[in-house]
DNA sequence: GCCAACGTTGGC
DNA sequence: GCCAACGTTGGC
């Protein structure tokens, strides 16, 4: 098998929204707060160029909103070390950080949302990993065949 | 706001 | 190593 290219990435848009990537620096930001080894893990086989699908969560409705790239490899959280963050965590020692981030640029928005409702709908996408019941991974892989048919998707 | 599903922790 | 308890995610 080839290199994975294709991912999706959770965010609550009250959080951070597609909005706040294109109004960002560069339009790109750190994708810190990774708490999750699974997530993490996939983040660590991303590589420069890999295309992301920005899901917006926990939100009415959840749906896939745009695309992304990656522009670095897996690197050190640094909210890990921040006792003030959220995410802080005390058991991760600078010198062996345990949570890796990486960094993405806003490549395009879907002129509208494909909800998660329209996505549950496609045959082709019926083995989506945000599909699966109970899947709560905020980092997860895409396949080609289930990029393309989003990308088509979006097309409409 | 509810709660099912999941991941992690820690007592044993 | 098991598993109950707990905290979190995220759709609804």
């Amino acid at each position: 098998m080839g290199a994975q290219r294709y991912w999706l990435m959770k965010s609550e848009p009250t959080a951070f929204s597609i909005d706040d990537l294109i109004r960002a620096p560069n339009h790109a930001t750190y994708w810190d707060g990774v708490r999750n080894y699974q997530a993490r893990n996939f983040m660590r086989s991303m590589a420069v160029g890999d295309h992301v699908l920005f899901y917006h969560s926990n939100t009415d409705p959840p749906a896939v909103v745009g695309i992304a790239e990656v522009v670095t490899t897996a690197y050190p959280d640094s909210t890990q070390f921040d006792k003030k963050d959220k995410h802080y965590d005390p058991e991760s020692k600078p010198s062996k950080p345990r949570w890796d981030m990486v960094d993405i640029r806003f490549v395009r928005k879907f002129v509208r949302p494909l909800t998660l409702d329209e996505l549950r709908k496609e045959p082709t996408l019926k083995g989506m990993v945000l599909l699966q019941k109970g899947s709560r991974l905020s980092v997860q892989p895409v396949s080609p065949l289930e990029w393309r048919h989003i990308m088509k998707l979006a097309e409409d």
